[in-house]
DNA sequence: AGAGTACCGGTG
DNA sequence: ACCGGTACTC
């Protein structure tokens, strides 16, 4: 059966294998995404149909609200503004606008099943799980709202983080539109009796802008709202940046100059931002490299915290001197963890790590067998005692790591196959012109910084801070 | 320099 | 106790 498009919707056509919305959206990268169910849970729980999608996504940038469906083979998209309906012609203007945004979000000129394939001939391990946790591609976010969530990470788990995030956009930024939730399909043709007169709209914030969030009183604010010692972190860095690159006060709309400087950094070598990123209160190793990896285009950089670090262990190998389970992560260990797998993963390292980590994420353990389904419900984010499934004791013949002076970090995209093949009817959109940006070409020239190196020095200090050539 | 500790909640 | 870390001190 022909997969039908939602009312409202326009398709994408994309294999699930490229893009899976349920491990993508949830598994620790963005944080404001929300997910509606569209289907009811049946009882048996088995034979889900996926070419229908059961999920809708929601996600509320600065001016609308994106909406996404997925089914095995299309993705689905639309979406909804403050002004709408709108006339037909701006629809279409505006919906064209949409698609740009996606495939630069999820950064869909990427061939992930090109990557699985090269990490899966270089690790025995990635091969065994590829077929579970298929389409764990790397979001390509905003770097200011990056920069703000991991902040939010330290110490903390997905559900708080989550909590925390949302609270701070409701609190410091003007709802921009109301929705109602999708409305659910049961399976029996009898309708459960929804008091339709009853369904409330949910408010959808943008992410707050630098300035908004650099008042002084923001701090005592977001204590209130349970932000605990991250509160201080936020306004500071907030402060730090507004400071640096002041607004001038006639921009209204557009991006903030802290913003755009932030935005900058994607073209930058990878140890040069980073030392701008360890510059920022509450900033250390692990959220730098998280915000270079998720939203600055350093592809190879693998953030290093303690499920990593034991991922590490268990599976490749990773015996440090300090090993052991209660290790602490001094700049050493960290450095140690990162070139191990870098080693081995290379060029896309940080990409592979993702799909690892998300792999070992609890809520994702009975993540459907292949192809890829969508994950039951949303389940408490967890770390699962066996992970990686049965029988994965494989150790590894791992080869020494390459030493830091010939690893090669920041190499120009690999691959770069479109994934998207056009010309269907009206609704579904046809090839567009590759519009995408593409990565600079930020070939590194400071191969040697170590991360130990890089560590040693500390913010503030960072005028010292040289890059080397 | 490198190790140790406090920190804000939440979870097990 | 443990924690998807960081700042600060010794």
């Amino acid at each position: 059966m022909a997969s039908a498009i939602p009312v409202g919707f326009r398709a994408l056509p994309l294999p699930i294998i490229q893009l899976s919305l349920a491990a993508v959206l949830k598994c620790g990268q963005s944080f404001r995404w929300s997910a509606f169910p569209l289907i009811l849970a049946d009882h048996s729980g088995t034979n889900i149909d996926h070419s229908v999608p059961t999920h809708e996504y929601r996600f509320c940038l600065r001016d609308r609200l994106v909406c996404l469906r997925q089914s095995s083979d299309t993705l689905f998209y639309r979406s909804i503004f403050p002004d709408s309906p709108l006339p037909p012609l701006e629809e279409v203007k505006r919906e064209g606008e949409t698609l740009i945004w996606l495939k630069d979000y999820f950064q869909l000129d990427v061939d992930l099943v090109k990557l699985y394939d090269e990490w899966s001939t270089k690790d025995p391990v990635f091969a065994r799980l590829r077929s579970r946790f298929a389409g764990i591609r790397m979001l390509r976010q905003d770097p200011w709202e990056n920069l703000v969530s991991f902040i939010c990470s330290s110490n903390n788990n997905i559900a708080r983080i989550t909590k925390m995030v949302n609270a701070l956009c409701k609190h410091y930024s003007p709802p921009l539109v109301s929705v109602p939730p999708p409305s659910v399909q049961t399976r029996l043709p009898s309708p459960v009796l929804d008091d339709e007169g009853d369904v409330q709209a949910d408010a959808y914030h943008p992410f707050p802008p630098p300035s908004r969030l650099a008042q002084p009183d923001v701090a005592s604010t977001l204590r209130s709202l349970g932000f605990g010692y991250r509160a201080e972190f936020i306004q500071k860095t907030a402060k730090m940046l507004v400071e640096a690159r002041p607004s001038s006060p006639s921009t209204s709309e557009s991006l903030e100059p802290s913003e755009k400087w932030l935005t900058t950094l994607r073209t930058t070598s990878t140890e040069e931002a980073r030392q701008e990123l360890l510059k920022f209160i509450g900033v250390g190793p692990k959220v730098a490299d998280c915000v270079l990896l998720m939203s600055l285009d350093k592809r190879e950089v693998i953030p290093v915290d303690t499920h990593v670090h034991q991922i590490a262990m268990k599976h490749y190998g990773l015996r440090s001197a300090a090993g052991g389970k209660k290790a602490n992560m001094t700049p050493k260990l960290y450095e140690e963890v990162n070139q191990r797998l870098f080693a081995i993963w290379g060029d896309y390292a940080g990409w592979a790590h993702t799909v690892l980590f998300t792999a070992d994420l609890k809520s994702f353990s009975s993540y459907g067998l292949p192809p890829p389904s969508p994950v039951p419900t949303p389940t408490k984010e967890r770390r699962s005692a066996d992970t990686f499934g049965p029988a994965l004791t494989a150790t590894l013949a791992l080869t020494a790591s390459p030493s830091p002076s010939t690893r090669k970090r920041g190499r120009p995209p690999a691959s770069r196959t479109p994934l998207l093949s056009g010309d269907q009817n009206p609704v579904i959109d046809t090839q567009l012109p590759n519009v995408l940006q593409t990565f600079a070409d930020h070939t590194e020239s400071s191969e040697g910084a170590s991360l130990a190196d890089r560590v040693k020095k500390r913010r503030r200090v960072a005028k010292t801070v040289i890059v080397r050539a």
